[in-house]
DNA sequence: CTGTTAGCGCCTTCAC
DNA sequence: GTGAAGGCGCTAACAG
């Protein structure tokens, strides 16, 4: 009969070593190597020196599961938002990461596809990691979510959105004030035969109801909105605006929920030899990583992602560290730009 | 005298509640609480339901830092990509986590920049989680990179390389390869005045040397390399165009090792009013995301994250699941293709 | 500056 | 089917 279990036999690597063992080569307490690697300031010199040697004698790696559950913290910040596939996302998580790293925090990631059945799901797996802290790309989460959310009692923040029932912290903008000052912008430009061509997500549509919200106020009510269905893709756009010429083939401008909409759009237009801006203007939104770049023919509104990153990790990092500082609420409008195609060329 | 540990005191939040709270409150000992969570089969209906109350009236969220120290097994993925703002790796890592994140693991994101000095440091920090298993991009690391990647005992994944010296398992494509049908093909179509545009990024530089070989092989020697800096921006692209056009301002094709800046050629040809594919053609690569679809006239070898992503999960959720397999070591070539813009059209 | 003791929350092993 | 003991690897809180 064979052992189950072949404790002792070596089978391809042994485990790896411990704190325990790095202390007996270095002929030291376990608690001295903890320090020599935690705190050195609190360390002699020498007993450093032995540790240290112990350390690469042994390739000893510290186990982060056991200090964090001695600790209680885990150095591990979660990022909720819907895909890394959109340049905009993916910017602001580079950026946060960026940040983050630095000061010695990992991050874990979630990718929600904008379905916060999706968030809610996540959130409990990810919450059984004790994270540190929460970014949240967002406000619109499920009961369940928003009650997890706030017994964590760990930093919350939510991005790309601004409220008025925060969870905890804010930084972003606001997605009705885009609408509004969009419609504003181009209706002062002259236009009046508007389209819309919005994502089926929950952002994009305030974005877009908002600038029809806007328009009716401003005289010119009924402006129809088509919507696509998300991820965002150069098809949808194409599809979009085929439907909108389909049925207002007088549309001058076409305001999109998202830069890659708007590409597709503009890639429609060009099959149809519809010149743009001459003869329909296009209106995009995102971070202007490419698309007005290298379409000037397209005006978009421009969000900075890197920006967003870099104060989320901020406030992140003030609160988890900056011990003393109790709960200031946080609301940081990050504000964006309409860039014109004017001004582009 | 105050005590400093004031354990009963409710601060804000009373500590989470842990498995032995519920245990008490469902009248049950914590084992069996672990065991419905985990191996339900194996506890009596009554138990379970008991169980599950008390967990849903405490709020309990199983502590996976402590369930990971029992088990020795973290449920968490280690990915490291240089940057998830180019969209290859972005969608490569989307596919990558959304099947992982199906089976119950949870991803640990690294960004590298394209160093693999920062690849050193960063691996230091996260097998400290101790992962279940690793997935790097590329296959060039640091020597200590290479030997706690061994001695770390875990599956480990090199993607969007094939080496002759892996590892453990390698997932992707050759860009000898790449380089060598892109030269052949174009060659074919009658081009010779060749020009090369890479980024300074280790897989983009064998991608253009690869053409550069092929083609000196095939009788048009010293085709020029014109290198950017990282990150892919279409400024660089726009810089490299202009130039390449100093040096050879009768090249008729420009091979790029990305598509964003191959995108940024094409905005600075069409700047200059030179036709694309008329006066010049353009290569790029990547994952046809977007480029191919808006720029007709942009042909490209294209490139599948997503599948990518998907044989990774696959392939270390075989390993880390099915125990009984052995170290099979996996060499799978994923391949390219290349999309040319007359079949494109 | 260093060591001792105790325990973080869970799961394994073995007994009932 | 269920439970009791012990330990995973590390660090707090004390003492010396």
């Amino acid at each position: 009969m064979v052992k189950k279990s072949n404790k002792g036999t070596p089978q391809s690597a042994a485990a790896s070593p411990t704190l325990i063992d790095v202390a007996r080569i270095a002929g030291v307490s376990p608690i001295t190597v903890s320090r020599a690697l935690n705190r050195p300031e609190l360390v002699s010199v020498a007993a450093q020196d032995k540790v240290f040697a112990a350390v690469r004698a042994t390739g000893y790696v510290p186990n982060m599961l056991a200090g964090g559950l001695a600790t209680n913290k885990s150095r591990l910040i979660a990022i909720f938002v819907p895909t890394i596939a959109n340049s905009i996302f993916a910017e602001t998580v580079q950026a946060l990461m960026d940040s983050l790293t630095g000061e010695g925090y990992q991050a874990l990631l979630g990718l929600t596809g904008y379905s916060n059945q999706r968030e809610e799901q996540l959130l409990d797996a990810i919450l059984g990691r004790r994270p540190d802290g929460i970014v949240l790309a967002g406000t619109l989460h499920t009961d369940a979510s928003r009650e997890r959310l706030c017994k964590a009692g760990i930093p919350v923040v939510e991005i790309w959105d601004l409220s008025d029932t925060p969870i905890d912290m804010q930084i972003g903008f606001s997605h009705e004030r885009v609408g509004i000052e969009v419609a504003g912008h181009l209706f002062d430009k002259g236009y009046r035969h508007f389209s819309v061509l919005s994502l089926d997500d929950p952002r994009g549509l305030r974005r877009s109801r908002s600038v029809v919200d806007e328009l009716a106020r401003r005289g010119v009510p009924g402006v129809p909105i088509e919507i696509v269905p998300a991820p965002a893709t150069l098809l949808s756009g194409r599809e979009g605006l085929r439907r909108i010429l389909a049925q207002r083939p007088h549309a001058d401008v076409v305001i999109c929920s998202s830069d890659t909409i708007a590409e597709g759009v503009l890639a429609e237009a060009a099959s149809r030899g519809i010149t743009v801006p001459g003869q329909l203007s296009v209106m995009g939104f995102g971070d202007l990583s490419s698309a007005a770049q290298v379409f000037p023919a397209l005006s978009t509104v421009r969000i900075d992602g890197t920006r967003i990153g870099q104060r989320v990790a901020q406030a992140l990092l003030a609160r988890v560290s900056g011990q003393g500082r109790e709960h200031d609420p946080l609301w940081i409008d990050t504000g964006f730009s309409i860039i014109d195609r004017d001004s582009t060329r």
